[in-house]
DNA sequence: CAATAAATGCAATAGTCGTTGTAGTTAATC
DNA sequence: GATTAACTACAACGACTATTGCATTTATTG
């Protein structure tokens, strides 16, 4: 038995998934052809189609994968920052700067959020919902949990808290121009300020 | 000089706009076809192109005649709740119930504003700027202005403040299931409170 | 090198869509 | 009721797109 098994089947199927991601994320789930998907590739379009089903099956299956991918590492950020938290505003605004990172990762993922949100009632119930859990809410269970290990917050519903926190360093998704770096510091510090005035316990330092 | 001149010209450019509005909103730009417009708005497909030059510019008609009124609106809840406030959590969470209300227009504006998070970069800079002048940041300036009368409170950037707020009540975007108008009032209610909580002066009671 | 699985290039199908032209119909003004 | 601007129905064009089949090439394994 010869022939070609390991050749460039995953190497193909990656760089497909690399493609379908950049230009999903960019043009948006109906603008995106195939073709122009495939060139990103650097792959033929029949290839495409030995490999997924057809665009639907693809957007679904890049969607969950860089939710999966983005929700490890967010998960690791938040591990990283927040499993001692030794001053508060300091490890959260590290944490949130981590997150808005404006490198190309964070960007596109940001893009492909926004893709999902637009396009949610024409996925199938099931992907989106799936999508949803690995992604955005695991992340929001992981982060409230660090949250209620913080001393001096009190939270009545860390993943409510945690959402919150979430929307308070959220970088803009349509800024009038791109935020200089002590601007992105600054809205990031503004927002984790916020939250911890917001939570802090009744009986805390001022 | 007779003719047709008052006939239906207004009523069927609002007709033409209030499908495009719905259609927009719902499909998203790419996926919306002039056809369905013009179904949606029992008009032909010829009277949508007697009306405006071609999809690009309906659609920029579109979100620009909708932020407009949403802000007008949105202003006229923030003057509505927030002129005289006597109980800042009361009439902020009113006010938050009145813009997340789950009525059709609001469902239709936050489909749309999505919409145009997904499309910004298919859409001619001058038209996005226009767009975010006249629709967020003009109620995000109206809030600002309001919130800076409100005692008890510390805004150090009033603008920003207004940004925290409105991101700590937008309802979510993809609802595991429809809320139900408890979990809703939840919902602003706590928003509400992170959001007093943190921007309370220090010297205020608890 | 031989065998073979995968990838490619290319053509073709079938459908959709934006847009325009045209001829006829409707309805408002005079 | 005549005039005329607006609206409609319809066809048509050109472009794009998802998807498949097939013949050919590539690269990997034995």
């Amino acid at each position: 038995m010869a022939g070609r098994p390991r050749g460039g089947t995953a190497d193909k199927r990656q760089a497909i998934l690399g493609g379908a991601l950049t230009v999903f994320a960019r043009d948006g789930y109906a603008r995106s052809s195939i073709d122009a998907i495939a060139a990103e590739a650097n792959v033929s379009t029949r290839t495409i189609y030995n490999h997924f089903q057809d665009k639907a099956t693809l957007f679904q299956v890049v969607i969950q994968e860089s939710a999966d991918r983005v929700a490890a590492r967010h998960i690791e950020l938040i591990d990283r920052y927040l499993r001692k938290v030794t001053d508060p505003e300091e490890d959260l605004v590290d944490f949130g700067l981590a997150i808005g990172d404006p490198g190309e990762e964070e960007q596109t993922h940001f893009a492909l959020v926004r893709q999902v949100h637009a396009e949610s009632e024409h996925i199938p119930r099931a992907a989106v919902e799936a999508w949803l859990r690995s992604g955005p809410l695991k992340v929001r269970q992981a982060l409230a949990s660090r949250l209620a290990g913080i001393p001096g917050l009190d939270l009545p519903d860390p993943e409510r808290a945690a959402l919150h926190l979430m929307r308070l360093i959220t970088p803009d998704p349509i800024p009038l121009r791109p935020p200089t770096p002590e601007e992105t510091r600054a809205h990031v510090t503004a927002g984790i300020r916020a939250f911890l005035y917001g939570y802090r316990r009744a009986d805390a330092p001022a």
